[in-house]
DNA sequence: GCCCAGGAGTGTG
DNA sequence: CACACTCATGGG
């Protein structure tokens, strides 16, 4: 069953395939496939909307395609309002169809705390690994995230065999110390609170709690600060120093929308970085 | 083979 | 609070 709905602007590569989220393939060119909830789907642009090719004829998959890709996110709103930083407005234009996922908490929270140390197509590779013991079978033939009781019925020795080397026992504890009711309960939360409680976890630090807390419980003033960000900050704004300093700036100057200043800030100096190293080849 | 990864925990000054 | 060091593996 196809359906089709309006989002504007929307760059669906851009969004699903920038390190925000793991688990979404490009299986024929703009044909994003990937898993939402209990569906497999596959998503692709038109103009001014997506169709959503799902294996099921409940409509309810366009309301999970919406909140997962905040469709309701006023875009040019929060450009306007970021637009007040000069710095920031050069590039905002070029990425006004990107926009922040809104993935499943435990989904988010297990797969940031995975991505500590390791490189985006090895996360991937350890989520899906994950997915695939111990996730349940959904038509399609993929398989559901692992919840919390399965994942944790697995022992911190399976789980280093998946490839996640020391992160299993993160895993683990993970999965001994909260509860879904846990999880729900934390979705009330207001994001300093939230954050708090993601940092008593172990393996969560301060960058995995701002993804989570953005990502994975969608508080749009978050502001994950990973290396990238830190030397943007560094080299646009000259400010350094730890990382309660560098939140506190960007609180400040970014307010409630920190969340997607942060995402242009990461393509700004990626693309900066790779312009250089062009520059750096021709150069030789 | 070598380098290093969207960090976090621990120990030390 | 600021550093330094280690952590287990696999992609590039």
């Amino acid at each position: 069953m196809i359906f089709k709905t309006e989002i504007s602007p929307l760059d669906l590569t851009l969004t699903l395939d920038c390190g925000q989220t793991f688990r979404w393939k490009e299986l024929e060119r703009g044909s994003w496939t990937g898993i939402v909830g209990k569906y497999q789907l596959t998503l692709r642009q038109s103009a001014r909307s997506v169709s959503i090719n799902a294996s099921t004829e409940d409509n309810s998959v366009v309301r999970l395609v919406r909140e997962y890709l905040r469709a309701d996110d006023d875009v040019a709103r929060i450009q306007r309002a970021l637009a007040k930083d000069e710095v920031l407005v050069r590039g905002m234009k070029e990425y006004r169809g990107l926009r922040i996922v809104k993935m499943d908490e435990w989904e988010c929270l297990v797969s940031y705390t995975l991505a500590t140390y390791a490189n985006i197509p090895r996360i991937k590779k350890m989520i899906d690994t994950l997915c695939t013991k111990y996730g349940e079978p959904i038509p399609g033939g993929a398989h559901a995230f692992p919840t919390i009781k399965r994942l944790g019925e697995a022992s911190e020795k399976e789980l280093e065999r998946c490839g996640l080397g020391y992160r299993a026992k993160y895993v683990t504890g993970l999965c001994d110390s909260l509860t879904p009711n846990e999880m729900k309960s934390m979705t009330r939360l207001e994001y300093p609170d939230l954050k708090e409680r993601l940092l008593e976890l172990d393996g969560v630090g301060e960058k995995v709690s701002d993804c989570v807390s953005l990502f994975g419980f969608g508080k749009l003033e978050a502001f994950p600060i990973d290396i990238w960000i830190e030397r943007a900050l560094g080299r646009l704004y000259h400010v350094k120093g730890s990382y309660r300093r560098l939140s506190e700036f960007a609180s400040e100057r970014f307010g409630e929308y920190s969340g997607y200043a942060q995402e242009y800030l990461y393509f700004n100096e990626r693309s900066a970085a790779q312009e250089d190293a062009c520059a750096f080849s021709e150069v030789r």
